[in-house]
This record gives C-alpha cells, structure tokens and sequence, in this order.
DNA sequence: ACTTCCAGGTTGAAGCGTCAACCATTCGCT
DNA sequence: AGCGAATGGTTGACGCTTCAACCTGGAAGT
C-alpha cells in the first residue's frame, strides 16, 4: 500500500490541533455560562436572539434551523420545550399550511434582554477580548473561508443584520 | 436597569457568528466522515490516535483525557466501548494502583492506520487547504490566544510532538 | 499504625442530538 | 382534475455526554 497522503507540516499540525482544541471547548464553556445564569443551552439562547431580530419576531422553523445551523428535527425538539418554557409559540402559516411559525412570546423577549449582557460578556471574555482588531478580521476571513466547505450551498446564516437588544422595550427590528 | 454592557461592534459581531458557526458545523463535519469511512466518532478517533504517537502506545487515562480536552467519565465510557471492539486494553497501573493505564491494541493500531489518511484528507479539504500559509499561521495565534481563557491552567495538550503514522508496522515514538 | 483527605476511575441516570420513519401540504406534469 | 414527487415538520428510538455518587489506593499528619 504505497503512501501518496499529503500529512500535514508540523506548523498545519499545530494550528490544526487548536482549533480542534477550540472547536471542543469553545461550546462547552458557553454551554456552561448560560446554563449557570439563565438555565438556557446555547443553541437555546441562539434560538431566541434569532427570533429577537427577526420581524414580529417570527420565522418559519425551517429558516430559523438554517440560520442557526442545525437540522430540523433539532429544532423542533428545542423549539418544544421553549414552548413548553413560555418562551415562544408555534402556529401554522396561513400562507404556506404545510409551514409552522415560530414566535416569540414576551417572556422569552424579556429572557433574551436578561440573558445578553451577561452571554456577551462571556464572548468578550473568551474570545474578543483576548484578540487584537487586526486579529479579528483575520478570524472572521479564516471563519469565512472555512465555512465556505462546511456550507457549501450558503443555506445558513451569514446575511442578517443584528440588532442591539439593548434598545429593549418593544422595538420590531422590521 | 441601566446598561453599561459593551456591545460587539459590527465587525466583532460578523467575526463571532462565523467563529460559532465553525464550531457548531466542523465537529458534526468532521464525524460525519470518520462515522462513515471508518466507524469511528471524531472522539474515538482522537483517543487512538493519541495513543498511537504515545510510547509504548499506552497513556494513563487522566493524561489520556487530558490530552484529547475531555472529562474523565467521558474517556472512562468511550475507552470502555473501544476495549469491547478490540483496539484497545485497559490494565492496572502497577507503579500507582488507583491509575489505569490504556493500551493500543495491534488491531487499534491498524485501525489508526487506515483511518489516518482519509481523516487528514478531511481536515485538508474542510480547513487546511482552504487557507494561505499565512492564515493558518494567523489561526494558530488566534486558536492559541482563545485557549489561553478556555484552558487557564494549560493542563490540556498543546504540547506532545507527533508523529506520522505512514511510518506505519510497529514504531514506537519513543 | 490510624485517621483524614485527595487523586484516579468507574458507574448509572438524565438530557440532548441524530437518524429514520412518518404525516400533511403543495408543486409539477399530463 | 389527478397522480407522483418534493417540501415542511414532528415523533420515537438510540447513542453519547454530563453530572453526581461512589469506590479504591496513596499521602500527609499525628
């Protein structure tokens, strides 16, 4: 069995074996925060912060699973006991009846206002602060690049604007 | 409730929802194709390998662990399934009696071997050949600075050299 | 030696994600 | 109209990770 494999130079191996380090520990500890101080997951604060932005903070399930990258039937099984929660409801669209809305209640707006400062600050702390500026533009290109194999098709995220949930109170973000 | 918390600037924000959207999909990516090709999570794969480049191929489970950025119980379970399929051995330490020393079998060993090349044709494919040589020294600065608040006490990886495994049929790294 | 504490590991229950199967609705074609 | 395929979503079973509880063996102090 002759051996054409093209290894990795011990420089890629490295850079290789953090990221994979990163990747590991990176959701655990934000997992962790959240869980602490809002009893929420991450994928469940990324589920409300989506529909926060979103106009009359509503969005189709299967556009809210891309845009927070996962599948469907994660979201579904997500979306239901944040229901069960009160943080949001579903409802069929009229429009398109096979579609079923997901909406985000008052309680789960106001969750999301009390759970972002501190989420940020956790951001901040294991990631942005710890950058220089000229790091993060390099960060998000290599992040650009990468995803450009993980997504392919470019079905997920990456386009919507974001609003500041500190200006709470009932805006629409519309 | 007054807000004092320092928001994300727009190119922070861009950057930080790329970064979580490579560590939501990469790890998924990454066992998808060991799953497939060779019956193996990411994990379980990390876990051989690591003992691979070890001397005598075997490793202490705590120091196993640590090096593939796990917890104890999480090893103790997958090291359990991998002795169940024969690619390693688990005995006890006889230097220190409450320690557990894991040992690569031979057919653990082939396994690595097989699985080797596929595997890093991924990460080259998903991330290494996708960026300059320049980028992937500006990751590894980046992945390393994040570690430095993931990991405070450094008791993970980041250190051990290793070792090609098309070198294959019985070397010890030593 | 005896007690106390800590390090190393394992186990079982509980929670979450994945996959395959399934139902409902809509679209495309004739 | 009417049939078949594709889209949108939910459900249940299974596998893996986490957490807390537990057990054993070594280290430190007396």
């Amino acid at each position: 069995m002759t051996d054409d494999t093209r290894w990795l130079t011990a420089r890629e191996l490295q850079a290789w074996m953090r990221l994979e380090a990163v990747a590991e520990l990176l959701p655990a500890a934000l997992d962790h925060q959240l869980q602490r101080d809002a009893d929420l997951s991450h994928y469940d604060y990324l589920v409300l912060a989506k529909l926060s932005e979103a106009p009359d903070r509503t969005l189709r399930m299967s556009g809210l699973a891309a845009s927070t990258n996962a599948t469907l039937p994660r979201l579904s099984h997500v979306a239901a006991r944040l229901e069960a929660r009160g943080f949001l409801t579903r409802t069929r669209d009229e429009g398109d009846r096979r579609a079923t809305l997901a909406t985000l209640t008052e309680e789960g707006w106001r969750k999301v206002v009390a759970t972002a400062p501190s989420h940020v600050g956790e951001v901040r702390r294991l990631v942005v602060d710890r950058l220089t500026a000229e790091q993060v533009e390099q960060l998000d290109a290599i992040a650009l690049a990468v995803l450009g194999a993980l997504d392919p098709e470019n079905r997920l995220q990456a386009q919507n604007p974001v609003v500041d949930p500190s200006d709470a109170c009932g805006n629409e973000a519309g």
